[in-house]
DNA sequence: AATTTCCCCAACCGCGAAGTT
DNA sequence: TAACTTCGCGGTTGGGGAAAT
């Protein structure tokens, strides 16, 4: 219903908090508590509003907040909960104790966000892109039959195919055809190579195998669920009936999923991440590979899955994933980067500049 | 050293849900 | 039940520092 003024009202300040504003809020929060924030900035002598207040109090000088660098840890956790929840930043913050969900909200449009992108996966989908898909699609069954492949016949048959991104293609390939012609000179290629199943392109310019072999979208997927374990939110927050403490996930999971559970649910393989360790050098993207997939897979290093993301006390000091190989969460961006190229097969080919499209 | 560009993140804004009268 | 208030969430902005030129 109707919105109160709050902000609006003048004489409000607005912007960066000062220590002393800090200050007051706290002393007036540890004698009396937090509740009614609209009377709150006014019994403490602030010249705030309480939305304003509330915020700086949420974010920022509530004592339970972590502050400095997300671990490893946190990060795999907010992309695995983010896979499932969406931009539900309150809901993804209240398992990861100590973050805000704004802070949660910025690392993940600063940082994790753009490395998606980078890595030709849509950050809301968590799919590989379509577009890229589609176009990785156009190209191999070019390949196929690289007499038949007219550019300029996509643009009238396929209107999903973005312009830019059939430059693209052609620049793409023309290299392409260059690469062939250089290997028939070179190996005397029988002509089934396009079909065989070795690697169908061996320079660092080429569309790995996985990509070619991925099916076409199916007539846009587009829904944000698709490669998640829960078709919707509810099922997730259905999971909130459960214990907090998921110390014996495996008897939950054998015996008390979600009675609304669709039929047509498909499980996430627990070692579905997007790091990765030994245990992931299967390309989670390739369905063909996925034979094993399912809850009670191979799991070699089970320290990793639905527990460490949602057994996460709020009161628990143990840091998420705790047993895990990577020592203290320390990577640098670029390991981080690398760590997520070498996992996940679906990559652009240095040759597509996918930057015009991020 | 000065200027410009880029990036991060604290804070704001608008909206809807929940609660209250 | 309607009107109103309060709270919380998610999207967005803009100030300031870092990096690049």
């Amino acid at each position: 219903m109707g919105r109160s003024p709050c902000c609006d009202k003048n004489g409000l300040k607005k912007g960066p908090w000062t220590q002393e504003e800090d200050d007051k809020l706290i002393d007036y929060i540890k004698k009396h508590g937090y509740g009614n924030w609209r009377t709150l900035p006014k019994n403490a002598g602030l010249q705030r509003c309480g939305k304003s207040c509330r915020l700086r109090w949420t974010n920022y000088l509530r004592p339970d907040i972590k502050r400095g660098k997300f671990s490893f840890e946190e990060e795999e956790t907010i992309i695995q909960l983010h896979s499932i929840l969406g931009n539900k930043w309150s809901a993804i913050a209240a398992r990861l104790p100590g973050r805000t969900d704004n802070e949660i909200k910025n690392y993940w449009n600063t940082h994790i966000r753009k490395r998606l992108l980078r890595m030709g996966i849509d950050p809301v989908t968590h799919s590989p892109r379509l577009d890229l898909l589609h176009l990785s699609s156009v190209l191999s069954s070019s390949l196929y039959n690289q007499s038949q492949f007219n550019i300029s016949r996509l643009l009238g048959v396929n209107s999903l195919v973005n312009p830019e991104l059939l430059k693209l293609a052609a620049s793409f390939m023309s290299a392409q055809r260059e690469n062939q012609n250089q290997k028939f000179l070179l190996n005397n290629a029988d002509e089934n190579q396009l079909c065989s199943s070795q690697p169908l392109m061996q320079s660092d310019h080429d569309l790995p195998t996985q990509v070619l072999q991925l099916p076409a979208p199916t007539s846009l997927n587009t829904s944000p669920c698709s490669v998640n374990p829960f078709s919707n939110e509810a099922q997730l927050m259905n999971m909130d009936q459960f214990p907090s403490n998921f110390s014996d996930l495996n008897n939950w999971q054998g015996n008390a999923w979600p009675s609304n559970l669709t039929e047509d649910y498909v499980p996430l393989p627990l070692n579905y991440d997007y790091y990765g360790s030994d245990r992931h050098q299967q390309n989670v993207m390739d369905p063909s590979l996925s034979e094993s997939s399912n809850f009670q897979s191979n799991n070699s290093n089970p320290s990793f899955g639905f527990a460490s993301v949602l057994s996460t006390p709020s009161s628990s000091p143990t840091p998420l994933n705790s047993n895990s190989t990577y020592i203290n969460g320390t990577r640098t961006e670029d390991e981080r980067d690398s760590y997520c190229s070498n996992l996940l097969k679906f990559e652009i080919p240095d040759i597509l500049d996918v930057n015009n499209f991020m």
